[in-house]
DNA sequence: CTGTTAGCGCCTTCAC
DNA sequence: GTGAAGGCGCTAACAG
């Protein structure tokens, strides 16, 4: 993919390597108008390119940051990547991904791999925070995001998952729902889904897991979950209370709205419903679903501009940090 | 991130340079079973990792594949990258990515970078197909897909547009549909909407633009859309006539739901729909949205192993290919 | 202003 | 089996 090498060109223009390193590194005033205007000249003629692995090697710094990502298909993932992708491209770095696709194994993989290409820093996007790989990280080159360890060790960027979710069940608390549920994926220690549970809480003040409604991600079939709420929904015609539902995310919600359905249930109806996480199918649902917005973008960016003002810094990071990003909330009409 | 050098290890374990590296290169043939574990040991003692930049530069080679892509935060973007992924690390390539965001300008930034970067061969989801850019490619080392220029100078990835499509309205016609519109985002000539177009066209038989409906993708208001199809289906009450949309991609579609639902329209009562595109929350909706699914995390596997194969082979690339990836339908209630 | 000269970390003949 | 030495393309002093 390469052929000319800053040799050549030097030698057509009749001056150093160094002169030409010089050009590509924008130090002009070390060289006369003249010179400056013939290499400008012949690098375009040529259509010369530095190679950037030499200059790496030289000066043994990549300017690439390497980013691990949980799993590249979920749509928080790519607008975080996307993000992460033009804030380094700003700052004039490379990045360079790998996709863990959720698997825990992998994610140790890609980390290594990463480190081996030597790159600048690290953006890790976990799938298993509490992995004993992310101890070997420095605090110094690396920043991780959304799922945090108990104990961080390395900053860590996260949506106020707890606020957002209090805030708005407490909403739907004040439209008169008298019980409420919240239905996820296994919590399994996952600090996201943990943390948003645990505002859940603390809106209803429930003091057991009796209102937690788990169900298995991969799909399956749905019939346990379908008996479930059978049972609460006829619950509800006895008592005539008036019930609704916070689901952990978008997926969740499709199981949900698709089991209720199967048992001729509709929201806002029957149940009322509310989800985090906003996407845009949920502003043309019957009716339109309200939600917890998470501005997915501005954690890569906010990720990036922490973990490179620590590269470019020299003084030691100290502490890990938690970074807090805010949400908004997107009020329809689903309850 | 680095530290300890070949020739750091080299010296502990009393051995010279070229036999750690043969050692890295897995020449074991070329030492005793002795040094080989000792240098085995001393390795993982120290945690010694070798730079890749360093073996780039020895080799000429960097077993990475670049990417560009036309905008990450497309769900049918993310999941070729995924695909792209997962195939290049089966393969012992890594990938450095980048974003142009729908960018064409972006888009030639990137790819002159991705060459910088002296990567092995490239892969290209282009948001301008005809980009001058792409004349710059050899087929040797680059593939494209998705869309594809009028004259494919390097091999193209395609799904099958034009079948899916004319096989896919031709069933709504079947169906009894007396009229139907193409609903787009402005063609202009890119590939994919065009096919897409030729299938509606083929499956209806129309001779001129008059059922195809463009709208504008940034969003903005659908005041002209929303009187453009009142008076369609003001019209079908004269007529009694059934009418059908078929829309390009899904985000079009939910735009043609919104600005129906507010003038008061329903499908499939009122009109049916059918569209380009399987997204989860099509399953959900009320009636479910009929629509035809690509593969394309197979998209970019194929991709991959396209670019792969010629990069290992050292007989010459020959005339440009197009490889068609085909589709499937899933059939809903939306008409 | 311009050229010389060491490296950067690894690979690869080529002798020993 | 093992080592010495040159080189990959570029940078960074240091001279001149």
């Amino acid at each position: 993919m390469e052929r000319l090498t800053i040799k050549d060109i030097a030698q057509m223009v009749n001056v150093s390597t160094a002169t030409i390193s010089n050009y590509l590194n924008g130090n002009y005033s070390k060289m006369s108008g003249k010179t400056r205007n013939k290499i400008e000249e012949m690098i375009r003629q040529t259509n010369y390119v530095p190679s950037t692995v030499a200059r790496d090697l030289a000066t043994n710094d990549s300017k690439t940051i390497g980013v691990s990502v949980a799993d590249i298909t979920n749509p928080f993932t790519s607008a975080v990547l996307s993000g992460i992708y033009e804030t380094c491209g700003n700052l004039g770095y490379t990045v360079i991904f790998t996709n863990a696709s959720g698997d825990a194994m992998q994610e140790i993989e890609n980390i290594n791999k990463l480190k081996r290409q030597e790159v600048s820093g690290l953006i890790i996007d976990p799938v298993d925070a509490q992995s004993p790989i992310f101890k070997t990280l420095n605090n110094k080159d690396a920043v991780m995001l959304d799922r945090e360890a108990v104990n961080i060790q390395v900053d860590t960027v996260v949506t106020d998952n707890f606020n957002a979710v209090t805030h708005f069940v407490s909403m739907m608390k004040e439209n008169g729902y008298d019980e409420m549920y919240f239905i996820t994926w296994p919590i399994e220690q996952i600090s996201t889904r943990v943390t948003r549970y645990q505002g859940f809480l603390d809106a209803t003040g429930y003091k057991n897991d009796d209102h937690c409604i788990e169900i298995s991600n991969p799909g399956g079939d749905d019939e346990a979950l379908k008996t479930q709420l059978a049972e609460i929904m006829e619950d509800r015609e006895e008592t005539g209370k008036k019930i609704g539902f916070f689901s952990m995310n978008g997926k969740v919600l499709i199981r949900l709205i698709q089991a209720m359905r199967s048992i001729n249930k509709q929201y806002p109806f029957d149940y009322g419903v509310g989800s985090y996480e906003d996407l845009d199918w949920m502003g043309i649902m019957k009716p339109g679903i309200s939600c917890i917005h998470q501005d997915s973008a501005h954690i890569g960016e906010t990720a990036v501009k922490k973990l490179i003002s620590k590269l470019t810094s020299d003084d030691e990071p100290g502490k890990a940090q938690r970074i807090v990003v805010p949400t908004t909330l997107k009020l329809r009409e689903s309850f």
